[in-house]
RNA sequence: GGGCCUGUAGCUCAAUUGGUUAGAGCAGAGCGCUCAUAACGCUUUGGUUGGGGGUUCAAGUCCCUCCGGGCCUACCA
C-alpha cells in the first residue's frame, strides 16, 4: 500500500467558480483520489480556499461586509458546492486559518535565516481617496502607445503593450476612479529565487515524465531573459498574513502582509494540519505527510492545477520549500490542464460568462457534469463546452450505454425470475471470453488512471460498459429463456454481476450512480475487482436485489435549447 | 515583439515518440434484435493529416516557410 498526497490548486474566495475552474484542478484531482483510495492506497486529499488579497477586500467592500465575514460565508458556499460535486477532500481548508498564518510566518523566518529574503525599497502608486496602495492592474488610464482610455497599469488590453503604471496618461484608481494618486516609497520583502535557479532547473529537468505543459512553462520562466527573477512576497494590505519573522516582529514591515501567492501554496501544508487538528490528532498525523524526516519519504505527492498556476507550483513554492532548508516534501508529479472554453468564447468569472458550479447543480446532478467534464478534460489543448456536445455525450454514454444496460438486465430478471439473483445454469465459453475482454480493458483502464490520462481512462471505462451490451445481445437471454431457462438464468446472473462490477469501477467518475448500482445489487462493500473471474461471481444465486430507478435521464432537445438561451448572456 | 502549445473524418479526439493499408466515439446509411430509457448489436460511407517545400528506404510524427486557433510574458489570483 502506497501513500499518496494529492492537492488541488486552491480556488480564490472571490465568488463561485465556473466549470472551467472545476475541470482544471479539483475534479481530476478527485478522480485520482477516489481511484487511489479504491485501489487500497492511503490518500490525503487537500484543497482549500485562497482568501487573501485585494480582490477579496474589494468584493467584501462591495457586499458591505467585513472581509473576514465575507470570506467565511464564501468558504461555506464553496464548501457546499464541492460537496455537491462530490469532491472527496479529506480537508477543505482556508488560507486565512491560524495554522496557515503560523506556518507562513515560519517559512518566511527560515528563508530569512538562510539568506533567501531581501528587503527592497520600491515605488508604488498610492491612492489617497482609497487609502491604499494600488496593484498595477487596479490603475487605469490612457495608453501612451495606442490612446486606449481604459488601459491598465500592467498592460494595455487594446494594444497588448506592457506598461508601467507611471506610463499611463491621466491615471486613476480602478476602484474609486479617483485621480488623487501619488507615488510613494514602500519597503517589501523579495524571495531570492534567482539564487535557486540552477537547483530548480536541474530539478525540473529531471522530471521527464511530467506533462509538456508543466515543464515548458517552468523552463520558460527559468530561462527567459535574465532567468528566474526574485519575487516580491509582501504587500501593503490589511487582509493577509501579517509579516513576521517566524514568531518575531519584522522591523520595518509593520502593517504589511504576505502576498497571497506566498501563503497560498503553504496552505496545502497548513490545511493538512487543519485536518489533523480537527480530528483531534497530534502533529505527527500531518507531519508524516509533509516531512521527509517524519514519514513522508515514501509519500507520492501529486498536484493538480490549471496552466495559469504552473509557475507558482514549479518555481516559487519549491523555492520556498528548498530555501527553508527543512526536509519538507517536494511535489513528485504535476498534472496541469489547459482551459475549457464555453461555446465559442472563454468562461469568465469577471464577466459572468458560462456555467457556474451552483447553476450546474440546479440543472442536473453532479454525475452528469463529472462525466462530461472528465471525459473532455482539456489535457492536450484547450477544449470547448457546447450544449449539443454535452447533451449527446450524456444521453449516449450515461443514459443509453450504461443506464439502459442496468435497466434492461434488472427488469428482464424481475419479469422472468423475480427480484433475486437467478439460480441454475453455469457460466460457459461466452462468459469466459467476456471475462478475458474485461480483464484486458481493465488493465488499460488502470494504466490510464495510474498515469492520470483522464480522457483515455474515460474512454476505457465506456468501453467496459459497451462490453455488457455486446454480451447481452450475443447471449440473448430473452430467446434462450424459451428453450433453456437455466441457461438464461446463468446469463442474467452474469449480467447482474456486471452491474455490480460497473458500480465498483465507475465510482471515481460517477460516484452517485455507482453507489446506486452497488446498492441495488446489495454489493455496497464491493472492493476494486482485481480478479475478474471472482468478481463476476460475487453475487451468489438466490441473493435479493432491487430494480433501481433509471440511473440517468436523457436531456431533451427542448431542455438543451432552454439552457442554451438561458446561459447565453452573462450571469447577473 | 518573444516563447510555448495546437491544426488529423461533418463533430470530439487517438495514433506505442520515424515504421504495414492513419484509428475510436458521436452524427449519417443499411441490416438485425425486441429484454430495455425508441434503448442495444452487427455492417458500412466518410481523410491529399491546414497549404507549400525539404530530410529520409520510410513523415501525421523531424526541418523550413506560410495560414489559422490558443496560452504565457513575472503586481489578478
Amino acid at each position: 500500500m502506497a501513500r499518496i498526497l494529492i492537492t488541488s490548486a486552491i480556488p480564490y474566495i472571490n465568488g463561485i467558480k465556473h466549470l472551467g475552474n472545476l475541470v482544471g484542478s479539483q475534479l481530476p484531482a478527485d478522480l485520482y483520489a477516489r481511484y487511489m483510495r479504491a485501489r487500497g492506497h492511503e490518500v490525503m486529499f487537500i484543497c482549500a480556499t485562497d482568501e487573501h488579497g485585494t480582490p477579496a477586500e474589494l468584493a467584501a467592500a462591495k457586499a458591505s461586509k467585513p472581509v473576514a465575514e465575507y470570506c467565511a460565508e464564501m468558504w461555506q458556499v464553496q464548501k457546499d458546492l464541492s460537496d455537491g460535486f462530490r469532491l472527496s477532500f479529506d480537508k477543505f481548508g482556508r488560507s486565512s486559518s491560524e495554522q496557515n498564518r503560523r506556518l507562513t510566518q515560519y517559512f518566511a523566518g527560515r528563508l530569512a535565516e538562510n539568506g533567501f529574503i531581501e528587503e527592497v525599497t520600491e515605488s508604488q502608486v498610492y491612492s489617497n481617496a482609497d487609502g491604499r496602495f494600488l496593484p498595477d492592474r487596479y490603475i487605469e488610464g490612457t495608453c501612451p502607445n495606442c490612446g486606449y482610455d481604459k488601459a491598465r497599469g500592467d498592460q494595455c488590453e487594446n494594444c497588448t503593450k506592457q506598461l508601467d503604471p507611471t506610463d499611463l496618461i491621466n491615471p486613476r484608481s480602478a476602484i474609486s476612479g479617483s485621480t488623487d494618486l501619488e507615488v510613494r516609497e514602500t519597503k517589501h520583502l523579495y524571495l531570492r529565487q534567482s539564487l535557486l535557479r540552477e537547483r530548480l532547473d536541474k530539478w525540473i529537468s529531471s522530471k521527464t515524465d511530467w506533462p509538456v505543459l508543466t515543464t515548458s512553462i517552468a523552463k520558460k520562466w527559468l530561462h527567459d531573459g535574465d532567468g528566474l527573477q526574485d519575487r516580491g512576497i509582501t504587500r501593503d494590505l490589511d487582509w493577509g498574513v501579517p509579516v513576521m519573522k517566524g514568531e518575531e516582529p519584522w522591523p520595518g514591515m509593520e502593517g504589511k502582509v504576505f502576498y497571497v501567492w506566498f501563503d497560498a501554496p503553504i496552505e496545502y501544508i497548513a490545511a493538512t494540519k487543519e485536518w489533523s487538528d480537527g480530528e483531534g490528532l497530534d502533529d505527527s498525523a500531518w507531519r508524516r505527510w509533509w516531512r521527509t524526516d517524519e514519514g513522508a519519504e515514501n509519500v507520492r505527492y501529486v498536484q493538480f492545477m490549471g496552466k495559469d498556476n504552473v509557475p507558482f507550483h514549479t518555481l516559487s513554492f519549491p523555492a520556498t520549500i528548498i530555501g527553508s532548508g527543512d526536509p519538507w516534501k517536494l511535489v513528485d508529479y504535476i498534472k496541469s490542464f489547459n482551459y475549457l472554453n464555453y461555446d465559442g468564447g472563454q468562461f469568465s468569472t469577471s464577466q459572468g460568462r458560462g456555467v457556474f458550479m451552483d447553476q450546474a447543480l440546479e440543472i442536473l446532478p453532479a454525475d452528469y457534469w463529472r462525466w462530461w467534464l472528465l471525459s473532455h478534460a482539456p489535457e492536450n489543448s484547450d477544449s470547448e463546452f457546447t450544449w449539443e456536445n454535452f447533451q449527446a455525450s450524456v444521453n449516449k454514454d450515461l443514459a443509453d450505454v450504461l443506464g439502459n444496460f442496468v435497466s434492461r438486465v434488472t427488469k428482464f430478471c424481475r419479469s422472468r425470475f423475480g427480484e433475486e439473483v437467478p439460480k441454475g445454469g453455469a457460466y460457459g465459453p461466452g462468459e469466459v471470453e467476456v471475462i478475458r475482454e474485461l480483464t484486458e480493458r481493465m488493465d488499460a483502464y488502470s494504466a490510464h488512471m495510474e498515469a492520470i490520462e483522464v480522457r483515455k481512462a474515460s474512454a476505457e471505462l465506456r468501453a467496459l460498459w459497451v462490453i455488457g451490451n455486446e454480451y447481452l445481445q450475443e447471449a440473448a437471454p430473452w430467446s434462450v429463456f424459451k428453450e433453456d431457462p437455466d441457461r438464461a438464468a446463468a446469463i442474467i446472473r452474469f449480467s447482474l454481476n456486471l452491474i455490480a462490477f460497473y458500480g465498483a469501477v465507475s465510482a471515481p467518475f460517477i460516484p452517485d450512480a455507482s453507489a446506486a448500482m452497488l446498492e441495488a445489487m446489495g454489493a455496497d462493500g464491493m472492493g476494486w475487482p482485481d480478479d475478474m473471474e471472482a468478481a463476476l461471481k460475487g453475487l451468489t444465486p438466490g441473493r435479493a436485489f432491487t430494480v433501481p430507478e433509471n440511473l440517468f435521464r436523457k436531456i431533451s432537445d427542448e431542455e438543451r435549447e432552454d439552457w442554451q438561451s438561458r446561459f447565453s448572456g452573462v450571469r447577473t
